[in-house]
DNA sequence: CCGTTTTCTTGAATGAGTCAAGTTCAGCCA
DNA sequence: TGGCTGAACTTGACTCATTCAAGAAAACGG
């Protein structure tokens, strides 16, 4: 957990104005990675009592602009934020509670960039986003009876 | 392209009433595959007459259920439909002009699961997003001056 | 410390998608 | 072929994440 004073320095890094929200959203990001927008309001404002939610809706457009946070967007679920930037890792979502866990990519260098050029399109970046349970969820289900495992599901 | 007949077929095989809605839907994603929700009424609507969104909301919920179609939903985006389901391709997006185009995935089986258990999590499905620019976009852009690529993206 | 520009506040608006109540119609059965 | 029943459609209101806009406050260079 960075300190204020390493907020600060990330915010003038990025040559953005260093102020009581930014540091507050940055701050309940990296204590509450891929929280919604709606929670890192709650947080901001327990710590910096009232704080418009227009507010925090520009600082975190701000920061994702600057690089500082990285927005996910899993379909099914409103915008989530993080702090973890510039590695493009990738995330697994559990079917049944939600939750959301950071993956790195297991295989080399960019597996699923490996056909760079499909349709004539110049690719510069792959996204993966895993679909399962979480290890509270499927030990309450898989212990139960049938691992239904869906339907053809090839990467 | 189906025809109404195999159309009809398809939503008896999924024990789903015929109605013409329905029909029209499955003909607008079939004709306009990668379609928004507002685009498939359009269509519908130029096939049918007056059709409530409602309607076609609801048809398109119970035609992806069913396994007929397939909706996607790119980051920054409405939802969208398609008709090719059962094999779980990957998408490319342009980030120039939103047009979206069909991936299949060029690695072998199931490279993207290959570490099929992260954090404890149960994997049963990996959903590849590609991005970036289209035959037209990147020939617009890059024969000018710099490709500009992107922060580190590997897969 | 002052002025400029950015950021924050306030309050309204947008728009995809959902909910709910009532009507119509597909498909089963006589 | 005609009626029955539940599913599907219509209508209209509503939700809720997110954005827009105008004015007030605050950051920071000079």
């Amino acid at each position: 957990m960075p300190t204020t004073a390493e907020f600060e320095r990330l915010l003038r890094g990025a040559d953005l104005r260093v102020t009581r929200p930014r540091l507050a959203v940055l701050d309940a990001v990296h204590a509450h990675p891929h929280a919604d927008t709606d929670t890192i309001i709650g947080v901001v404002r327990e710590d910096l009592g009232a704080v418009s939610h227009q507010a925090v809706y520009d600082v975190l457009r701000a920061l994702t602009t600057a690089g500082l946070l990285r927005r996910i967007e899993p379909p099914g679920s409103v915008a989530r934020y993080e702090a973890r930037v510039g590695d493009n890792h990738h995330h697994v979502v559990c079917r049944s509670c939600g939750v959301i866990a950071d993956v790195d990519c297991a295989v080399g260098a960019a597996p699923c960039l490996s056909a760079s050029d499909h349709h004539g399109f110049v690719i510069d970046e792959a996204e993966v986003l895993y679909w399962g349970l979480c290890p509270d969820c499927s030990s309450t289900t898989t212990t139960s009876t049938t691992t239904s495992s869906r339907k053809d599901s090839r990467g």
